[in-house]
DNA sequence: CTGAAAGCGCTTACAG
DNA sequence: CTGAAAGCGCTTACAG
């Protein structure tokens, strides 16, 4: 008796009945399925005629199945429904992963946000054949879970480095720390010397957040510069505390934004009390995109290959996942500063005072 | 005898052995399937215990085989791995599925490009449950194949009338035809009497050109506009063409692009020979997103509700997945025209010259 | 060279 | 209420 829900399809069975061969005659021909199976040319030919007639479409879950691989990566990041709020630099590592998996017959599959509270493995439910994931959270409870983890994975943006020593997963980014030598020794050159990091709210603890704000405290300590509790503030995304904090700064005549889209706001909240950008205060972000061109001044910012490292880090898991191969590879890309609109030379200390 | 290349998952009847328990009874207390099957507390106590101290994960490619159900959906649109260069129309299109689908927790799958000589029932090789086709292909030869089509579809972007007429496959697009009537109405306002309408070349076919078209045809006719050969063009993507039709043109004060990026070619084009935008030629755009923001000008355009159509493709697409009806739906979204900086006045005849 | 058969890990109609 | 069994559509080791 059959069950009802199923689909039409016709099958790898009716079309061995119909050309008076065996399934796995079949299977040999249709798809270059198994060694031990031989067919002559004549058969071959019978069979593929009748596949064609019969409309034989595969059925890759049974696929899927029986080899335990799908032809498919999953992709996990945040936000996923919100990319076009986001910066752009999400726009490229989906075209970079997308290109190389693409280019190999792979497919790309979409995973919703992870969910914290759902076991790891859940991931591992046997739809994709391994995992790209965008900004793997760095805690060590989550870590822990991590190591029994089975499917071939690939980390975009620095995870901490015990999990890297570990060899238990490759990962991809870009060289955070160097980013922020750049932006300090730009603005060192302006003649700045009270430099603000922000951080975001919610992200500051990343492994790209912590990456930058280290990269910012060793290189203004190799320029001389005390850089103090007052020099690093956690803002919301939209900057909201931008003006109160401008109101009482101590001095400072640049802030570094630990992203594009915060340099940005930071532009806007600025621009809503009429202070005049880079004149009166200059801003860098990180993450250099198009979307830097649009903004008013054009931003400033650390500029890292986003679609190299995307596409790359889409090459070496599918590299893993045919080759098997136990041998994990880490890489980290090295960024370059983009000079906007947004940096000039720092204003003297008493010609503040005279711009107010 | 096992195969050996299969993974070291643990399975439902593992759990069911140790649990001392029938697989069913397993398969109804951990994924609730089988009407017929019923557990007491005690023992579903038991074999959620026992479940979880394996590890157990549910293979969801065998659910597949066995339901013929992925509760994935497949997204197909061109050029996937080159969306950072093309408009951000693909972007909003990516939010607005992905947000309708994760909610309902289904995933996404972006599909490479569809190979035209491939036979179109290879998608329906059990892989997603239903397809969102953007700039579904018009031609006739592919419309006779997509009759016989077993996959539920939505066409985003408008598909010539035979296809909807059919009720073969729902549809989803804006009003291209009333977003032309916009924008000639604009440029008519500001004193325009001949306006150019440039194609692009390859998308001079697409559905969405075609109607545009159409609504400039209809639009400058109802304003007494006489629209000749000489007012249709089809230019490359980058506008090359565009430096050598100035000087050719015939009187023309205004072009309308028939989408953002070809607008915004133009606009660079122009700026290339040192033409004053919007002094001296206005142009409109279609697909009104913030990269129209970042033109220089900034570029008037045809905002057309992206997000909330492909949010809207999305879910009538999983109505008719889950609720298998057969009952198809079309829906046309309006556009509204955002006025920028690349329109203006038109300058009287005389006066272009005297600007030379 | 070829076919019959086992099995991938589930779901579900059916028999007890 | 519960379990044994068939079957989804493939692939592949094995026997002829």
């Amino acid at each position: 008796m059959r069950i009802s829900d199923r689909r039409a399809g016709v099958t790898l069975r009716q079309v061995a009945e119909e050309a008076g061969v065996s399934i796995a005659a079949v299977s040999k021909v249709l798809h270059g399925r198994g060694d031990s199976v031989r067919v002559g040319e004549e058969r071959a030919q019978a069979i593929r005629k009748v596949a064609e007639r019969l409309n034989y479409v595969p059925n890759l879950s049974a696929r899927q199945l029986r080899t335990n691989r799908t032809n498919t990566v999953g992709l996990l990041f945040e936000n996923f429904g919100e990319i076009s709020a986001g910066p752009q630099y999400y726009v490229h590592l989906l075209d970079g992963v997308a290109s190389e998996l693409f280019s190999r017959h792979y497919r790309l599959t979409i995973l919703p946000e992870f969910d914290h509270h759902a076991p790891l493995q859940s991931l591992a439910d046997g739809r994709v054949d391994g995992l790209i994931w965008c900004k793997l959270p760095g805690t060590p409870s989550f870590l822990d879970q991590f190591r029994e983890f089975s499917l071939p994975c690939v980390a975009l943006n620095a995870p901490p480095p015990q999990a890297a020593a570990d060899g238990k997963v490759a990962f991809v980014s870009c060289d955070n720390n160097a980013g922020s030598w750049l932006v300090i020794n730009h603005l060192v050159e302006l003649g700045h010397r009270r430099i603000l990091f922000a951080l975001e709210r919610r992200e500051e603890d990343t492994p790209d957040a912590r990456a930058r704000l280290q990269g910012f405290f060793a290189a203004c300590h190799q320029h001389g510069i005390w850089v103090g509790e007052e020099d690093v503030v956690t803002w919301s995304t939209d900057a909201q505390e931008f003006p109160a904090w401008w109101n009482q700064r101590t001095g400072h005549t640049a802030i570094y934004a630990w992203n594009e889209r915060l340099g940005a706001e930071i532009l806007r909240a600025a621009d809503r009390i009429e202070l005049r950008i880079p004149d009166q205060l200059s801003v860098v972000g990180f993450d250099s995109t198009q979307y830097c061109e649009t903004t008013i001044p054009r931003l400033t910012a650390v500029n890292q290959p986003i679609r190299e490292m995307s596409q790359y880090a889409a090459k070496i898991l599918l590299d893993q996942i045919e080759g098997g191969s136990a041998e994990r590879y880490s890489v980290i890309f090295p960024c370059t500063l983009d000079v906007r609109d947004s940096t000039a030379i720092a204003p003297r200390p008493h010609s503040i005072g005279e711009l107010h």
